[in-house]
DNA sequence: TTGTTTATTTAGCAAGCGATAATATAGACT
DNA sequence: AGTCTATATTATCGCTTGCTAAATAAACAA
């Protein structure tokens, strides 16, 4: 609390290299700047607690990265601090508009479309670090899971219903997307997202290759949407669970 | 290490309750027998780190059960110990091997099968604490899940690939189940799996009731099966990537 | 060189934690 | 009732952990 200075943000040195000494062999106990060590911390800390958990100790995470454990005090208020800082590099940080985008780009077909997007997807988050961060923070609270779902449901799946309802040549403009629909294409979703997370995190050596099994996922849920989806749209608007008006837009499912 | 004395494990007493003192209000103190108090640890133990995770205190799970901490240690040499006790008891506790036999009766059309199968392969491991616990112990180390799933795919998986097979009209019984084809079931499986995370450790709100989302995840995946199933088993046997015969037990994805 | 600034380290506190030994007491048996 | 055994508690040790204050040393300016 009673911090005694908080780094004063320099601007930052953009020669960095010619600043150290000449030792040739280890400059890691060089003297940083602000930028380049917080940085450097931020990236270590990603590491660390993505293997380790939240629950890691700072002394562990400085010898990691060839500094003291008060070092880390001057430049996050407290351990929660550098943990916010980490979730929200991770979360915000890889995050790509242009999928969207991809998605929407009807000069492709929509098969080879949701091919190229799991290989991007995957490529950004799909990956040890991310993922594991991603469990730890659904275990230690909701609030940001439901947050980058909620990101994920407003921003990517309407589009990914819109073109699977032209696809399957059901699409009309006018009726929103409804949750149910979005859930339907979380069958597809989580369906490759375990995959990811049986590789890299439960360690299963898997025989398929990844990008084998998500042409394999899509070609079975384009061909089942064709009849399915029909229905599931029919079914909505019978039921009238969903007023095709009324966007209500808090929903999460 | 050196432990004074571990618990006899006298014959318990099939009469448990009366011998409870009368205490009307909060039998809670009472002195328990040692299979009664076990059962309690354990199961308080489950709760609690379930919610909090395996690096939870022992003294904070002994306030929940109302005993005192040192207590623990009589029933379980460590920490370690007790945790090993609660994995044990959570994986090996819930599975149920009527799965099987019903994933086999075709006396029951096979989407109705699979729609009974997850009613009650939700009801016994798509709760709370098994999920929490399946990915605590997933970040904590790969071995634990990765027994659970080759379980699955050692007991369940191959008879579900038989059957989707038949329901698509392409079963050969000399040819075994490749890992592919596992995989591919996984598709459908992992997506309904995800929807439980979402509900019940994310705590999403789901508009779709759970068995709303299985029939029609079940429907996709069997319409789509039709047709990409046999493609599958073509390309499989196309690229001999895996011999007909030589049934290689350690396959993993 | 000398002085100023600030990144980094050394030293250490207070609370928390797993585990143990000694003590107390509930309940069964004679 | 009195005795004994095993369950449960009290008190505490040794180590860890987040965090802080003071000392040190590297860069820069005069």
């Amino acid at each position: 609390m009673a911090k005694s200075k908080p780094p004063p943000a320099k601007l930052p040195a953009v020669s960095a290299a010619p600043r150290r000494p000449v030792a040739a062999k280890a400059p890691v106990k060089a003297r940083l700047s602000p930028a380049e060590r917080e940085r450097q911390i931020i990236d270590g800390a990603i590491a660390y607690f993505s293997e380790v958990g939240f629950t890691g100790q700072t002394r562990e995470l400085s010898k990691r990265l060839g500094i003291t454990q008060p070092l880390l005090y001057r430049y996050f208020a407290s351990k929660q601090a550098l943990v916010e800082r980490v979730y929200k590099t991770v979360f915000e940080g890889r995050w790509n508009p242009a999928w969207v985008s991809l998605l929407r780009d009807r000069s492709i077909p929509l098969r080879d479309r949701l091919i190229e997007f799991y290989r991007q997807y995957s490529d950004a988050t799909y990956r040890p670090d991310w993922l594991r961060i991603y469990l730890y923070a659904g275990l230690s609270g909701p609030v940001l899971n439901q947050r980058y779902i909620k990101l994920l449901q407003r921003e990517l799946l309407p589009v990914y219903c819109r073109e699977v309802r032209t696809y399957c040549g059901v699409d009309s403009p006018d009726l929103p997307v409804s949750s149910e629909e979005i859930e339907f294409i979380w069958s597809l979703h989580g369906g490759i997202f375990y995959y990811a997370v049986r590789q890299h995190v439960y360690l299963l050596k898997m025989d398929a290759d990844f990008m084998f099994k998500v042409e394999y996922a899509v070609d079975n849920f384009l061909a089942g949407a064709k009849t399915v989806y029909p229905k599931l749209l029919a079914t909505i608007a019978g039921n009238a669970k969903v007023p095709p008006h009324k966007g209500k837009g808090s929903r999460a499912g």
